[in-house]
DNA sequence: ATAGGCTTTTGACCTAGGTCAATGCCCCGC
DNA sequence: GCGGGGCATTGACCTAGGTCAAAAGCCTAT
């Protein structure tokens, strides 16, 4: 992997908490890769080889049954970390929901480093129970809210999670931007269908709180009602 | 605190990763701890001021809406770990199902010396990591799982996680036990009504694949049958 | 033993969201 | 500009699970 000093994450990655000659030996160990629209880094069930960090573009963790029923578990932003380090088989699979950028090592390779690294394990835990924190809020959502309130929420969230990663520190969410997925996965995020999903959506829209001038594109046009819906006030 | 060397859980809890010397000192700073059934250790949204590990009983971790839906987002059960280190306010509450007995530690004097102790932190990555994996699991069965297998599901899940918390180390898991949990509480794990999970439990009774002596016990009679159940396969 | 207050079960009915089937829309290549 | 393959939307209908209400167990205290 070549420089650092450029990565477009260096500051927020769990990365930063490593000084600079540290940095340089991580990155010995790791490479920068691409990967494309709806390519597989780990699949569900598979020995966990890979971590990684994102350095740009959104993917998805999900988990199957056997009949074919899906659910995403979590979906990844840049500068969040993604694998399973410390042994374990995966018990998600991992798939690029945009084209996307990581910056990869193997899990041995990865393993070995952190141990003789603190200050990065503790990033890691840091950072691994906000995921963990954020999970339980999803939970709270699969197993209570009406469908309405899930939309909302996932329209918010990635407002969020998209503001906070975008360039400009200044803003705090995006009132417009692109859907990282397609209906499909926003119902398989949100233990929905794919008609209940559009019908939602174009309730809101309709109730004039969001605007969709094409199918990627959001436009959150009132986001204080928005918010009093996902809150399920 | 007094005694770690008697201490029903020290091969298990994180503690296991001290030298008996580290952890005299991790002793000095907490207590030993009785928590009674329905008593709440830590409310949803306030500040995080405590952690502990479980010695004995069984608590949970719960959201609620503004309206009053509850959802169970995690079950703890001897030796895990409860509370949010590191800052921030506890995104749930803690409260106990059963008689508990716990060991405390103020989150100030827990951090500190967590930051010391890179073995103790690297414990507690691995659990968190485990947590975050069964909170994942948890929302593939609110996401997209039936009734049916959300019981068999969380039977299953009760009868190994009592199991491999027993006494004995040989048992795998128990083929039958007492609910540490009523019906509204199975309810609020599963993302169900009361009603249902009642409707459900006779079926699987009927359908000869446990028994249920009581309110409380549950006799696994055919796990074969229960598992292809839970596995929604 | 008996009354009162629980939790749990059962029953009858309802509805949010799922299913199935068109239809519409957009983009891209020709 | 035209045709075809995906997605997305809309409509009509269905059902798993929710809601509301009534019984049935069960503990505990008297």
């Amino acid at each position: 992997m070549s420089n650092c000093d450029t990565c477009l994450v260096r500051n927020r990655a769990i990365c930063s908490a490593l000084a600079p000659e540290e940095l340089g030996a991580l990155a010995k160990l790791g490479r920068k890769q691409m990967v494309t629209r709806g390519q597989t880094l780990v699949w569900e069930g598979d020995e966990a080889l890979v971590v990684a960090n994102v350095i740009q573009g959104v993917l998805k963790l999900s988990v199957s049954t056997a009949d074919g029923r899906e659910q995403i578990v979590g979906v990844v932003f840049p500068s969040d970390f993604i694998g399973r380090p410390f042994g374990k088989e995966s018990p998600y699979g991992v798939t690029a929901l945009t084209d996307a950028e990581v910056c990869i090592f193997t899990r041995a390779a990865f393993d070995g480093f952190a141990k003789e690294h603190p200050d990065l394990q503790h990033r890691l835990l840091e950072r691994t129970l906000d995921e963990l924190d954020r999970a339980r809020q999803w939970m709270m959502l699969l197993g209570r809210k009406t469908a309405s309130e899930r939309i909302a929420t996932l329209l918010l969230e990635i407002s969020n999670r998209l503001g906070s990663t975008s360039c400009s520190a200044i803003t705090p969410f995006l009132d417009e931007f692109d859907l990282p997925m397609d209906r499909q996965q926003m119902g398989d995020v949100l233990g929905l269908t794919i008609e209940t999903v559009s019908r939602q959506l174009t309730k809101l829209k309709e109730a004039d709180m969001i605007a969709l001038p094409d199918r990627r594109r959001v436009v959150i046009k009132d986001r204080r009602r928005l918010e009093n819906i996902a809150l399920a006030a």
